[in-house]
DNA sequence: CGCCATGTTGATTTCTATCAAATTGAGTGG
DNA sequence: CCACTCAATTTGATAGAAATCAACATGGCG
């Protein structure tokens, strides 16, 4: 549990009751790990794989609103039910929280809530960030601050190939991530490829010219 | 201050105390209450008028991420530095806070935190459904579903005329809100008045037709 | 009354979506 | 091990929604 960047503001003690209230939980790819607008009873806090976190309208468009990587967490809104769906991109591994019980947890540990907000804020942040990439970003500037992104967050996890942009989420994800079609997206980066900006390998993608996606990104 | 809904979380006692470290301050029309990167040296809270948050990138365009309205926060997110800029549509009043004060403050009511926790949430639902509609919405989808957004906000708010929906920012703000461009905001709220969906009145405008905007709305 | 910012309208272009095939490739079973 | 299958991706042709470019109108205010 020493690995969760939220367990610092807990003490010894602290952090060995919060492991009690744990479980592990493994999701195959493409299981749903829980559904907009059903009842938010976990919290979850991913170790292994990676996350997509969906929006959906009525008539089946949908909008990624983001993809969540090892140790990041799902629920620390506390709200009664989920505002979004999370399905497994990979295999998943989550170390879960009963919610009742995280909240009263919570409820009597003060730096933890202060926590809580402090990730929340970041995730603000983050999103704020994206609605500039979604509503003023060419398709081709969306593409490089896709993976400018990605392979940031990729380089702060343990264990990382360096160099190595990994893209386990399929081209539509990506699309519905950027507020594009798939074709658009395949386009783009193939595009990319053929001005030496970047190679395709299994798996991701690798950087030939960092320059022009700093320049790009957002 | 006992209109403030965060002071929900407060007694009578801390009620004063926040009073104490609050001053009221007053921003004429187009003035910026605080600019991105800048150091976020206070907490506000609009008491009367309309600003508008926005993000620039380095070649001028913009993105407006959201509109605060009387009773809305800004700065609880208790980062170093802005992420936004804030600017005044109409003349703002904001009850304001010392951001070192109302921290320390912060860290002796627990409750208040987890007030603090609950808008940050809810402005991140908030910003999610505005990935939606910025990544997925068509032009005229849009600007139903912020028509329908600031109907519901300004209903909220004590003192609005029912049915008038006020609407104090320009077209350039609503176009950089909805990723659109100034012409097709104007063309389209036009083509509605046409179709008899709406009426453009001084300062705003009425629905006649609101199953359409319900209909389109996300 | 006229000025200047703001908003509207029209013509045209452009970027991305859509429609339509190929191609690739991972997984399956013979 | 290899042919087969089906989903995912790539590529091509065309359409379409919104942007851009360009006037023109409006209206608040000195």
């Amino acid at each position: 549990m020493r690995h969760l960047s939220i367990c610092q503001a807990l003490d010894a003690e602290e952090l060995t009751q919060l492991e009690d209230i744990a479980s592990d939980s493994v999701f195959d790819e493409r299981v749903v790990l829980f559904h907009e607008e059903d009842e938010a009873s976990s919290v979850f806090n991913l170790t292994a794989g990676v996350a997509r976190l969906i929006r959906s309208l009525p008539d089946g468009r949908r909008q990624v609103t983001g993809f969540a990587l090892p140790g990041d967490f799902l629920g620390l809104s506390l709200e009664k039910t989920w505002r979004y769906s999370a399905e497994a991109v990979t295999p998943v591994v989550a170390c879960r929280f009963r919610r009742s019980v995280f909240e009263a947890f919570a409820d009597k540990n003060p730096q933890l809530i202060k926590k809580m907000h402090e990730f929340a804020s970041h995730d603000l942040n983050m999103a704020q960030d994206h609605m500039v990439l979604l509503g003023r970003l060419t398709a081709e500037e969306k593409l490089a601050s896709f993976l400018v992104e990605m392979k940031k967050r990729w380089s702060r996890i343990a264990g990382h190939e360096p160099g190595l942009i990994r893209l386990p989420m399929g081209r539509q994800d990506i699309a519905d991530y950027l507020g594009l079609t798939i074709e658009t997206v395949s386009r783009v980066i193939n595009q990319m490829q053929r001005d030496r900006k970047l190679v395709i390998v299994p798996d991701g993608i690798r950087f030939v010219d960092q320059n022009y996606f700093d320049a790009l990104a957002l």
